[in-house]
DNA sequence: AACTATTTATAAGA
DNA sequence: TTCTTATAAATAGTT
């Protein structure tokens, strides 16, 4: 979507690549609300950009407990 | 996107909340496996239908042994 | 399951 | 980074 096709693959730039991923994480966690309200469901989404800053979105009850533990849990890098 | 604009509601007809959830399932996990690798993000992704089926996308090293996790976790339903 | 009119997301630019 | 705009992409309603 936008004025070029988007070709699957890495964006080496790395101010392209920030930019892209903060429209797109804020595009994927809206499409997450909405499938779990429009259909019911239970979903979990935890991104973490190239920087390793933590996002997230959950909604219903399997997932009550989603964001305590997400918040907690020591991640690191690998 | 369609005939019409989307009311962000629970979809009370059963038939076309199934529909939606199928179609909007499979592009959730495409923009969560697009802004994964356009990105470089580690992205992981748990939805549970409205009839408790499981489907999950993850990427990263930080989500390598997610897939084994939810499926041995017994989820139920709350 | 396919189609297509239309809405929505977003790439590039300002 | 926030807004705009042209265009690609997703999808709601239909067949």
């Amino acid at each position: 979507m936008g004025r070029g096709r988007v070709q699957l693959r890495r964006i080496e730039n790395k101010i392209r690549r920030q930019v892209t991923f903060s429209k797109r994480r804020t595009g994927l966690v809206k499409k997450a609300q909405e499938i779990s309200v429009l259909c019911d469901a239970d979903v979990a989404l935890i991104v973490f950009s190239p920087k390793g800053k933590l996002f997230e979105y959950s909604a219903g009850s399997r997932f009550g407990l989603l964001p305590k533990l997400t918040n907690s849990f020591n991640w690191g890098k690998w």
